[in-house]
RNA sequence: GCUGCUGUAGCUCAGUGGUAGAGCACUCCCUUGGUAAGGGAGAGGUCGUGAGUUCAAUCCUCACCAGCAGCACCA
């Protein structure tokens, strides 16, 4: 006789083990009408499932977080029930809600195009119109393989074959479709709703391995109600206005082409961009108590073999040879080896711990073709690259120090938060097991230092050593990680670096590896998309634009850009035959946050008319005050806090 | 790299088995206009590359290159 203690401290007791929905219909009709599903201590379950011992009942409405994944999930099921439907024959293998959606991969010859879409979205909504209730069975694992067999879902019949024989094998049916499906499900086909939209098709492997078959996977995203699949659109459109591809072409940052494919031709005011943020880099760093160096770009084979890259890594990496010499270089992939040779280079002592080594170091991947992603994902790269070499106890200073680095820095550059994750060691590494566990307790021993909360990342460690990762948030909230910091024991080892002791015998140090921005490319790349391009004055390739109304104006405009320059402040000169509209109409596409409009009566006074992207109003000011606060406003912020302090 | 799609003027795109068009941008002329597009004229393309089919290919076929989306990868 089960009692049931709802979330307001409630209880029913039952004479009887008892379904979810007759608990809800005890309640209320109300409650009966809007509950999908429920959670039974902690776990969600289907709403028809039964109840024999006292618990902890809550249910979940379209209100609740839980319906969503609900919502998507029993739309995979329909999907796939659609595509049976309209293409007998189709295999169906997974189908699981996803961030925004769902997909479903299904095995077909032929794949689906986007033609097919309205068919499809039209035969979910017929399925979900017929309401047909979801219905859970439990089957024998023989029967279920033997039945999946019989109808040629040979991929489907797998999974149950891989399926730990202590698991049961649970079938939903829905009207005559059923499948293999672990649930819960809400109550029947209608619950999804008609806030789905498909999006597209893609390729995707069989269980995520490129030897395994290619399917055919169909993208949809699902909601709760159609205000919500607006928004979500919206937030794609908004999305696709901030590429950075896009932006870079239309504010003439740089460009690719096919003679230098995953690299990037940065045209000067991209340039002006990048130098920016390397000049800010740059301070950080020295005020952070780094020593930066140059190291080659490229390097014999054998460093590289003898740092494990060479195995692990050769067919990314570019090689070059010369004819004269029987030699085999490469173009440095990452500048670890390098800066190693640095520290080898004498004898070093415990007093020189930590060392600090910065390089902005320009590597060379050979990406594969499918990863290149505009400035996101390139083949050539600079990173803002750094190794600490230090001692075991230095590592949770070190990594404290650090983290105070990076935080600041995110901040300066507009983002306000981010997370870390902790990736321990994966499948594939190098270095034994005792070395990963104190590689693994010495960092996490330095988060616990340093308070720093963080979020376990299993198995997603380098193949030296464990990492920190630090995840920034965007303005329309994507995730991009970013920020990394990984021990290695293992390289100083294989490279042989060592320092003398207090106790005058040689000792392996530490390596941290750590970056605040990965690649400046990459980072830009984000940068651009996180404020669609309009830069705060300091980071913006044109700062100011001045424009003339009148011919007659355009040496007062030349003087005043001029004046600014001097400055250091980035100004152009718009004195073209053109209507004063079309020129602030152009310089605030092109994102220019300060345009200075000067005529007749500005070069009689020695004033200009301010205005600022995005706004409307314009402010006469003196000329030496306009520019006194255009300068105060474009200093980096932390030059901005040094001159404040 | 894999699957699918795409490649026509600087950009965005239309189009045809008989060697091509629009808008914006560009150049020149008129216009000197006060805060998001003033008017006119002109120039600009071996239709991604190579081969094949055809009397004839930008269009059809194949291969390659590059881009896009997803997957896989990301030291």
């Amino acid at each position: 006789m089960p009692a049931i203690t709802l979330p307001d401290g409630a209880v029913r007791s039952f004479e009887r083990s008892v379904t979810g929905t007759q608990v809800a219909e005890a309640i209320g009709p109300g409650l009966a009408r809007v509950a999908l599903a429920m959670e039974v201590d902690g776990e969600l379950r289907d709403l028809a499932s039964e109840i024999d011992h006292d618990a902890h009942l809550r249910f979940i409405t379209r209100r609740d977080p839980e319906a969503l994944g609900m919502i998507r999930h029993d739309a995979a099921h329909v999907l796939a029930e659609a595509v049976q439907e309209l293409w007998p024959g189709t295999q169906v293998t997974i189908g699981p809600a996803i961030e925004n959606g769902f997909y479903y991969d299904f095995y077909r010859n032929a794949p689906f195009t986007p033609e097919d879409f309205p068919a499809i979205e039209a035969k979910m909504r017929e399925i979900i119109a017929r309401n047909a209730g979801f219905e859970r069975e439990v089957w024998p694992r023989a029967d279920a393989i033997a039945f999946f067999e019989a109808r040629g879902e040979r991929f489907k019949a797998e999974l149950i074959r891989d399926l730990p024989e202590s698991e049961s094998i649970s079938i939903y049916r829905q009207g005559e479709w059923l499948d293999l499906c672990r649930g819960p499900h809400m109550r029947s086909t209608g619950d999804v709703g008609g806030a789905f939209k498909l999006m597209k098709v893609a390729g995707a492997y069989w269980r995520g391995d490129h030897r395994n078959p290619m399917l055919t996977r169909i993208y949809a995203t699902a909601w709760r109600d159609d205000k919500e699949l607006a928004a979500h659109l919206h937030q794609l459109e908004e999305a696709e206005r901030r590429d950075h591809r896009r932006i870079g072409r239309e504010m003439d940052l740089f460009h690719i082409q096919e003679e230098a494919v995953g690299q990037i031709f940065w045209h000067p005011k991209g340039w002006r961009l990048y130098s920016t943020l390397i000049d800010y880099m740059r301070r950080a760093q020295i005020r952070g108590g780094y020593e930066e160096v140059r190291t080659p770009q490229l390097v014999d084979r054998s460093l590289w073999e003898a740092s494990g890259h060479w195995d692990k890594y050769r067919e990314h990496m570019f090689i070059a040879t010369v004819e004269d010499e029987d030699k085999t270089l490469a173009l440095k992939p990452m500048n670890c080896p390098c800066h190693v040779q640095i520290f080898r280079h004498g004898l070093r002592s415990y007093r020189e711990l930590p060392w600090r080594m910065a390089e902005f170091g320009a590597c060379h991947r050979y990406e594969p073709s499918g990863a290149l992603h505009g400035i996101m994902r390139v083949r050539g790269f600079v990173q803002d690259d750094a190794h600490i070499f230090c001692t075991e106890a230095q590592i949770a200073p070190e990594t404290a120090r650090f983290v105070a680095m990076l935080a600041e820095t995110y901040r300066d550059l507009g983002f306000d938060s981010f997370r870390v994750k902790f990736a321990d060691r994966p499948e594939q590494r190098a270095g034994d097991d005792a070395t990963w566990d104190r590689a693994e307790a010495a960092l996490i021993e330095a988060c616990r230092l340093a308070g720093v909360d963080y979020e376990h990342n299993p198995g997603e460690g380098a193949f030296y050593g464990p990492k920190l990762e630090f995840v920034l948030r965007d303005a329309i909230g994507r995730d991009w990680q970013c920020g990394t910091l990984q021990v290695d024991y293992v390289l100083p080892e294989r490279l042989d670096a060592s320092y003398i002791g207090e106790d005058s015998a040689r000792h392996r140090p530490v390596m941290l590896h750590r970056a605040v921005l990965g690649s400046f490319e990459r980072f830009l790349g984000i940068l651009i998309e996180h404020y669609a391009g309009r830069f705060p004055l300091w980071l913006a390739p044109v700062q100011v634009v001045v424009a003339s109304i009148v011919t007659d104006a355009e040496p007062y405009a030349q003087e005043v850009a001029a004046r600014l320059r001097a400055s250091g402040l980035a100004v152009e000169v718009d004195g073209r035959n053109e209507k004063i509209n079309a020129k602030i109409r152009e310089h605030s596409l092109a994102r220019v946050p300060v345009i200075l409009v000067v005529g007749r009566k500005e070069a009689e006074a020695r004033t200009v008319a301010m205005r600022r992207l995005g706004g409307e109003a314009q402010t006469v000011f003196g000329l030496d005050e306009a520019g006194a606060a255009l300068i105060a406003e474009a200093l980096p912020p932390d030059l901005r806090r040094l001159s404040a302090a």
